[in-house]
This record gives C-alpha cells, structure tokens and sequence, in this order.
DNA sequence: ACGCATTAGTTCGGGGGCTGTACAAAGCAG
DNA sequence: CTGCTTTGTACAGCCCCCGAACTAATGCGT
C-alpha cells in the first residue's frame, strides 16, 4: 500500500543533495556524511549511477589522509535539465540550469503589447527548443519547468490577477501542458509563482548551499513587490498574498481625524512614478529612473536633492520590514532600484537610523542577477522540488 | 553507525500525531489514514502499548460501517506531562499539559520586583511540584518544560536581555536544569523562547490540529511585541528578533527634510502610555487600561474619543503587518489589548480599509487564552517537540 | 626497500520492518 | 441461518540497512 523503498528514496535523495550542495566526493565520504555504512554508500551511488544521475570518475580524491583513496564520485550535470520562464510586461525571459543548478544559457523574446496569453505561451515552446537547440540539448532532458507571473499566480497554475499584462483568471498550466504535449510516463513538472518571489528564490542560495536564514527581495519596477524567502523556502502566508508591502503606509498622520486611507502608500513614495515626480518637483529633467541614475553618475545637483528624499523613503520601508522580518539581507532588484545605486551607503545609514535597538541589521544589497532574476528563481524553484523528498506519499515529517 | 529503527520511530511517531489531532479510532483506521497495511498498524500499535503511550479500549468503533467493529486505540494521556513557566514582570505563571496538550492545572505565584533571577528560578521547582501534587501527579511524569521571558531569549535558554526584568546575559537553562536534577538517562528536556512567541503558539492549534497558516499575535503590555506563527512553527528571522513591530514607524512625514527617526514607534502610539496621555489629553481621567475599559462600558463619551484614535493607529500597523506576512488570523493579546473589546468592529473597519486590495482579509480577535497564553503557548511547544521527528540523528529530511 | 597502519570499496550474512496473503472472529443484511 | 464485509493476527517474502570480513591502494617508519 504505503511507498514502498521509502528509505531508499530518501537515502538517494540525500546523496543528492549532498553532492549538490557539498561538491563531488568519494564513497567513503558519502558515507561519513551522511551517517550510513560504507556498504549503503556503496549502494546508493550504483543505484543512482544506473539511473544515470551520478558518475563515477576516474580520478582519485586529493589525499590528504593516508591510505588508499577514494574515487570521486559526482552529479551528471547534463542528466537533467531545469527550465524558468519570466513572462515579463514587454518580453519573456528564459533560462535553462543544469542539474548542478548552474546557467547553461539564456533566452530573452520581446513581444509588444497588448501581450495576450494565447500569444505570449505560443512563444515558449519555440523558445525554449531554440535555447537548448544552441547548446546541443534535448527537449526530453527538460524534467522541470518553472513561470514566474508578474501579478497574483497560485502555484499550481491559476493566474488570478497580473495588473500589468492585464490577465484574469487564465489556467495558465493547461496551456502549458497542451503546448508541450508530454506523455504521461514523462511529464513536465510544472511550477508557477509570483515574479517577486522567483527573484527572492534566487538569492536564496549561494554558490550550492541553500540559505537557511531570512531574506527579503524588493522587486521594484512600476510598483514594489516583496518576496520573502525563510529556510530557503518562499513565504506566503494565508492565501499567499504575502509581501505586498508595496500597500504598505508609513506616512501617516498621528493627527486625530486624518483620514490615513488617503495617506500614500509605500510604492506610490518610492514607485517609479514617485522618482520622476520628485524629479519634476526638483527641475530635474529625466523620463525614466535610468536617466536619473545618468545624471547622478554626471553629478548632478538637483539630483541629490531627489535620491536624498527616495532613500529616507526607502529606508523607513526597509526599517518597517527589518523589525517585523529581521531578515538577514534585503536585496534589491528591478529597474527603479538602481536609484540604490547612486549612494548604497546612504541608504543603509538612513535604515540602520530606525534600528538601532537591533544587535546586528541586515545588509542591503543590489541583486545579483540583473534582469534574469525572476527566470533564474522559478528555474531554481523546480531544481530544488525535484530534489526533494517533500513528494514521497504517505509520509509527513513536517511534524 | 546512523539511526536504528529509523522508519519505526518515524511510523510510532507518525501514530502519536494521527491519534493526537484526529482522535481516538481503531487499528485499520490508523492503517488507512497513515497508508499502511493493517498489519503494520497493529504492530505500531502494539509497541506503543508496550511503552505505556497508548491505550487500547474496550469499546468497539460506533459501526457506521457493516462488517466486523474495531478496538478503539487512544492516547494514554496521564504517561506524559509537559509543563509551562512563564515569567511575567510581577508573577509566575505555571501551568500543566497531559499527553493530549490539554490543560491539566494551572498556578500564579506573584513576587514583588526587584525580581532576581536567583529568585525566581528558586520559586519554578516547589511551584511545579505544588501544582502537581494537587493533581496527584508526580514530577517524574514531567519529560519536558517551557520557560517564556518577556524578552530577547535564545532557544536554548541564554537570555540576552529582558528589560522589564532588567536581566541581562542570564544562563537560565543551567539554572533550572540544576534545580531540577534530573539523572541524564531521564533528562528534563528544556525549552526557552519570548513571551509573544509563546502567546502566538498558544493560539496556533485548533482542538489539536497544527493550525498550518500564518497567524500574528501581538502582545501589548506597556510595549507592543509581536509573535509570528507560520506552518506551526515559529518565525524568527535572523538571529531571533523577528516580531519587533513595536519598533516600526508607520508615523513619518513625507516632507523633504523631516527626521524620521524623530517620530514615534508604532508601540509608542499604541502602548500603555499612549492610552494613559490619550486620556489626559481627552480630560479621561484613568490610569490604567482597566479603568479606560471600564468607563467605556459605563458609557462614558470622552473615552470615545481616545478609543476612536487608538483605533485607527492600531489598524495601521495591522494593516502593515497583513500587507507584508499575510495572516490568516491576527490576535490581540496583553492587558493594553483589553481597549480592543470597546468596539473590535471599528479595528475591523479600519485596518480593512486599509486592505480593499484584497480577497480575503485577516479576522483579527482577542486572545483565547488570557493570562495563561504564554505559559500555555511554551508548554505548546515542547509538547510537540517531543511527539516530533525533528531530532531523529542523521536524518536531515527539511531538504 | 619493506612491512605496517590506514583508508576505500565490495561481499555477504543477519536482522529489522513493511507488504501481502491467509485465516479466524465479529457484526450486518436478507 | 447463510452470505458478505470488516477487523485483527500470523506468517512468508522482500527490501534495505548494518556490521564484519576481505582485498586493494596508499603513506609512514625504520
């Protein structure tokens, strides 16, 4: 009835991660970390060398120690491949990982608008062919494939509401799955989430280690959206509306009949929109956040006068998020956050100002992947779900 | 080398919890919900009988089903009793579970500060063994024991500091574990976490199911502390100071060259003091929060006025704690949070005001549990430490 | 150079624990 | 009463981990 070798998919599955997260290594040391005999080591590697996940190599693990040593044993990178697809507001970004979760290459489809779902999933397929095409890959290798939405999206694929590409209620999976046609022994799993929280998902790790504390992203482009990142995990809470701290208000007044509803709120002081209002407000001519980054780079002085404002703004929102989250880093992300970039320092000292009841406040920091963000998240997310064991049946350890 | 026994322990484990969120029910019940095979249940069964954790009745299941009626089998909820200390500012809360974390007795022992630590953990043992006695129960039925502090505490039992006990860098784990004495093959397992943690797990199980959304309970004292609740578990953040929301600006100016670290914190627009000056300032002669409540209820129409403000200032931090986490509940806990019963319906109106954005806004609610929430909450807590799998050696299956 | 200690990888017997089948016991339907 | 269904137990089979034994390969001491 109940799953049978339980043990040993869990078992492999450690071995796994092991390997991804810790690098290549011999048996014996398998052994050693993961706490089983030698012999089970032994047996595990075969397995999943058979199922062709692992190879062994011929080279010899550096001895450090004397005796004899070890064959190194390690994941096959191009045993299976990992696809995320950002469907961005003008164009669709693809990337494709290996099985190390590493880049393999990247793909980027303008389209212009009105973008409709029809047209925009028409685009996927194509693309993703074209992008493993150039490296040599097959479609059959794609074992997994992530979307990340810019707007409301549950994760099995029900896109409630994405403002910006003016999409509701699309069964964004059963186009997805029509598209690409799989047979049912082989399927391709699907994952779908929010853009904030994919571009959360990929910081979450750094160099194959997942991260274990807590990190927030502020995606901000025309509006700002959060994704909250917690033991390498995406919070979402209840109905899974976390993070929209854009809706946030901090400006209001204490003032007894102020009507606080009418009070901005935290996207619409720090927004894209909020930028080039300060900027016409401060007789700065600029038309989009880049221009303002250009000229504060020139040295502009009426400039200054714009990022001071922004960064308070920022740094009361950031401060907010710190003391109920107290994430171990903020990152970020998306075109209106170069402003960051003109003076991080400021920013920081402005936050850590709100904060200094705290022991230890978190870094501050620009993403580190840029426009693929997103696309790299959801592709991460699916890596890390085929890994895991969270899928075996009739077990819930979560206890 | 690793774990023995491992899937049995997973599978006694994964009976315990089965009986202890569903209830009582017969062997092939188990087998079903737990997908194993009735022989499997029986053997499970058989062994937690042998240790003494479970009952195996005389009454045969109610047959809504034909065929042959099993034994009902249920926890033996007087082989386990965990314990819960909470040490306010001015008293000692202890209170008593059995095995099916239902409450068993409960004991305050009031002290007048200064309060030493010495003093105080002088006083948890001959309280423990009191509130037991009473009950016919022996110390040596206690396997575990919560302590809550009303400050920054880590886990395992270093408070850092605890300002309104003006503690500070106290080992308190090794202080109780000395008064207690237990012998190392019958350890006295131990837990330490912040009061608000301890209240937000009081309210985190529904009649002994793991509430497995996101809930928010905010404690308001003199301060306002915050304690979060997230698939059962306690949200931390970085270094365990996640919940300071009573820190948060929501107040600010939008205006260019105000100091917003000038403006006040949301828990001093909200706290203690903020109603009192509230007060003075409304000609509501009070000086505490109990009398406020009071001549609310008496009527009285100044106090409407300041229960109006505090109000709309409570709802917006609400508002920002449900825009950012996205409970599904939020719950109102502490003394100060008493003002809240004068009209909970103008909280509603206010914080959703605040949130038409979305489907589905938090119910936000008095605390169930009264005074006792934090000792509750910890005794909570180190209840399902023990019926978990978590410390199963060499097993790391959150992957 | 040679033996010895140490480590790696494999083989094989033992045992724990789950599955599935078989069977007796206990109730309901007609 | 007879047939059907369900419960609980018993037993054989199998999966899979452990531990011991053995061979292979390397470093170190003399």
């Amino acid at each position: 009835m109940a799953a049978p070798r339980l043990l040993r998919t869990i078992n492999e599955t450690r071995v796994l991660n092991l390997l991804l997260e810790r690098g290549p290594r011999s048996r014996a040391d398998i052994a050693r970390d993961l706490q089983v005999t030698r012999s089970t080591a032994s047996a595990l590697v075969a397995s999943l060398v058979e199922r062709g996940l692992v190879l062994e190599t011929e080279e010899t693990s550096t001895a450090e120690r004397i005796g004899r040593p070890g064959f190194v044993v390690k994941l096959n990178r191009a045993s299976r491949t990992y696809v995320g697809v950002d469907i961005a507001v003008s164009e669709l970004r693809i990337v494709a990982l290996d099985m190390q979760a590493d880049l393999i290459a990247s793909l980027t489809i303008p389209y212009t608008d009105p973008a409709t779902p029809d047209y925009v999933v028409g685009l996927i397929r194509p693309g993703v062919e074209q992008l493993l095409a150039d490296d040599g890959l097959d479609m059959d290798a794609v074992e997994a494939l992530g979307v990340a939405i810019p707007g409301l999206v549950e994760t099995d694929g029900l896109i409630v509401f994405a403002p910006n590409l003016n999409w509701r209620s699309i069964d964004i999976k059963a186009m997805i799955e029509k598209a690409f046609d799989r047979p049912s022994d082989r399927p391709l799993h699907l994952h779908f989430d929010n853009d904030a929280n994919a571009c959360a998902l990929s910081e979450g790790y750094d160099q194959h280690g997942r991260n274990a504390g807590t990190l927030a992203y502020f995606l901000m482009e025309i509006g700002v959206g959060l994704g909250i990142l917690h033991e390498g995990q995406v919070f979402r809470g209840f109905e899974g509306v976390a993070g929209e701290i854009g809706h946030g208000r901090f400006f209001c007044s204490l003032g007894d009949e102020q009507d606080n509803a009418a009070t901005p709120t935290f996207e619409e002081t720090v927004g894209r929109e909020a930028v080039l209002r300060l900027c016409r407000k401060g007789g700065v001519e600029a038309s989009s956040v880049s221009e303002v980054v250009a000229l504060a780079e020139a040295g502009d002085e009426g400039v200054r006068g714009v990022f001071d404002v922004w960064a308070r703004r920022l740094a009361i929102g950031v401060a907010n998020l710190a003391v109920i989250l107290n994430p171990s880093e903020i990152v970020l992300g998306g075109k209106t956050a170069a402003m960051f970039s003109i003076d991080p320092k400021r920013v920081h000292d402005e936050a850590n100002r709100h904060l200094r009841f705290m022991f230890k406040t978190p870094t501050i920091r620009a993403s580190s992947r840029g426009v693929l963000a997103a696309s790299f998240g959801v592709a991460y997310a699916v890596h890390r779900q085929r890994f895991g064991v969270a899928d075996v049946p009739g077990l819930s350890l979560t206890a």
